[in-house]
DNA sequence: TAATACGTGGGGAAAAGTGGGGGATTATAA
DNA sequence: TTATAATCCCCCACTTTTCCCCACGTATTA
C-alpha cells in the first residue's frame, strides 16, 4: 500500500528518486504513464497488468474510449530503479506533467502519482477548500 | 476506544506527545492523515486499513473521488511512537491543520483528532451554541 | 519532602537524497 | 572497418535530513 506525500528533485539527467519506503515494492520494475489532472501515474507490474487489461477491454468503437486508451497505454513506459533508487522519466512524460525541478511523489494505495510541486500546490489549495462539500458526496459512495 | 480531550505541545522538530492512556493501543504504529474541519485524523493500523480499502475502491475516473482519495490517501503517513511516546508530524500535515505550538488531542472512539488549540477553541464555541439545532438533524441519521 | 512518572528539549550518529564524473556500450560517419 | 561521437549506467562522495538516545524540568503522589 502506497501512502504519503514526499518532495524530491528531478536532476538534469531526468532522474527522480523514489522514496525509500516504496523501493522494495518497485525493485522488480515499474510502469509510468500519463495520469489525470496533469500528473503521472506509476504502477507496479502487477497493478499495471490489471489496469492494462481493463483499458484493452474498452470498446474501440467509442471515440472517448479510444482516446483514453491511447492516453494511458501509449503513454506507458517501463522503468527500473538504479542502485540509488531512482527512475529515469522520458522526456515526453516530463513535458506532459509540466515537471520542473521540484517534484511531489504521492502514494495512492495501488499507484504513485508524480506531480510538479507548483501544480500539486495549486490542486491542493483548490480541493482543500472544497473538502467538506466533497466529503458530503463521498458519504453517498459509502464513506 | 479513544475518548477525552488533552493538551500537548508540538516542539520545533514537529514531535507531538500522545497522551499516556492511548499509547498501548498505538505502540504498533499508527497512521495520521488530513481530516475534516481543519484537523488531522490519527488511526490504529486496523482502523486505517478499513478506511484505506474503501478509499482505494473509489473510481479514479471521477474527479471528486480522485480529489478525496488524494486528500486522505496521499495525505496519510505511517508514524511510530518513540521511547517518549511521541509521533513526528510531517511538515505538510502541520501546515494543513495550521498547527502551531499548542495542540489539542481529542479522542473520537475509533480515531484521534489533532487540532491547533485556537482552531479547536473557535470550533467548540461555534458548535456549542448550535448544538441543539445540530442534534435535531442527527435524528435523521439514526440518533 | 522525597520519589516517580510524564512532558519537553537538544545533541550526535546513521541513513537517505542529490549531484557529478568515468567507463562501457551503442550509434554514426568517414 | 575504424575512428569519433553520443548516450546510458554505474559508482563515488557530499550534504541534508531523520531518528535515536540522553538529560532536564515540572507535576503528582506517597
Amino acid at each position: 500500500m502506497f501512502i504519503g506525500e514526499y518532495s524530491h528533485n528531478l536532476d538534469d539527467k531526468g532522474r527522480l528518486a523514489i522514496p525509500k519506503k516504496f523501493r522494495t515494492k518497485l525493485n522488480r520494475g515499474a510502469v509510468v504513464t500519463r495520469g489525470l489532472d496533469n500528473c503521472l501515474f506509476l504502477y507496479t507490474h502487477e497493478e499495471w497488468q490489471k489496469l492494462a487489461e481493463k483499458l484493452a477491454d474498452l470498446p474501440f468503437s467509442q471515440a472517448k474510449a479510444r482516446a483514453f486508451a491511447r492516453l494511458m497505454l501509449a503513454g506507458a513506459m517501463d522503468v527500473s530503479l538504479d542502485k540509488q533508487g531512482r527512475v529515469i522519466l522520458p522526456d515526453y512524460l516530463r513535458k506532459y506533467a509540466s515537471l520542473k525541478k521540484s517534484i511531489v511523489v504521492a502514494g495512492l494505495y495501488s499507484r504513485l502519482e508524480l506531480w510538479d510541486a507548483d501544480v500539486w500546490q495549486k490542486y491542493k489549495t483548490k480541493t482543500e477548500t472544497e473538502s467538506e462539500s466533497i466529503a458530503e458526496e463521498m458519504f453517498e459512495l459509502g464513506i
